[in-house]
DNA sequence: GCAGTTGTCTAGTGAGTTGCTCAAGATTTG
DNA sequence: CAAATCTTGAGCAACTCACTAGACAACTGC
């Protein structure tokens, strides 16, 4: 039940990018030092940021990465389902990526025990993280209790 | 994002204990069966459920396995952590496991905007499972609108 | 006390995923 | 054109997942 060095690099990633918001560009090097990410593992990440419509970039020698759309319109869920897939915990629950079990007894019946606790879990992993922006994920100043 | 296989075979393997709760013992391939799990793999978990004191055993010809707590008394929480691990989708925000991140550059800092998000993804997680009895789960009749 | 049936334990394994590296190519600037 | 940058695709070692196999221990009935 984790999400992957993608998903949390591409998302420290973003962190950079808003703090540029509007101005200049930043360049795949000069992330990952900051973030202290493997190069070119974060140069995967940015381009799937990109074919997805995050992120505009550059090539040659004044080259870089920009955001394209105002950190209020992206959520963390859109972020980690690009990265990482469907949030759901188990795929007889997701709504972007539905699949019937295959084996499960109760798949045939009006009810599944599994899909019921399951499916509130997505609820409210959900709930979370597609309301949670990336402006307000980059204004974290503060520390919980936790 | 998902749960493993372990996990879901576990609990479906929980309702089918639930049911003979107080009464008979059942014998893995009764379980494997009327749930369609592989049986030597279904072995493997009654094992670590056992180990965690959830499960009583008898081996020879009258043997199988039974509840030894109440349905009542486990949660679908304690069942995932003891099949899956921990709940929390970053380590840094385990409770049952914390671990620092080692290459973060906020982990010096007071305040970590991936932790805060993440920490409210995790208490979201374990307020539903450590919620959730067996009990609660084995009586799921009706399914709802998702 | 032996045979047969069951659980117990340890190790192994094939397929797939994760996290990362490398190299060749395209595009832009000076 | 040269240098710097992004782009693409392939490759790969390590790990995890889901499962299998086999030797062993204990319980029951005869």
């Amino acid at each position: 039940m984790k999400f992957s060095k993608k998903s949390e690099y591409g998302l420290r990633a973003l962190l950079e990018l808003c703090e540029t918001y509007g101005g200049r560009v930043l360049q795949r090097h000069e992330i990952a030092e900051r973030q202290n990410i493997p190069v070119e593992f974060l140069e995967q990440i940015l381009l799937a940021l990109k074919r997805a419509g995050l992120l505009a970039s550059r090539r040659g020698i004044r080259g870089g990465y920009s955001l394209i759309k105002s950190p209020e319109d992206i959520t963390l869920g859109q972020v980690i389902r690009i990265l990482d897939g469907p949030l759901a915990p188990i795929s007889c629950v997701s709504k972007t990526a539905y699949q019937k079990c295959s084996d499960c007894p109760y798949a045939a019946k009006p009810s599944c025990p599994l899909q019921q606790a399951m499916g509130e879990v997505r609820d409210a992993i959900a709930n979370i993280l597609d309301h949670y922006t990336l402006s307000r994920f980059a204004h974290t100043k503060l520390a919980e209790g936790s």
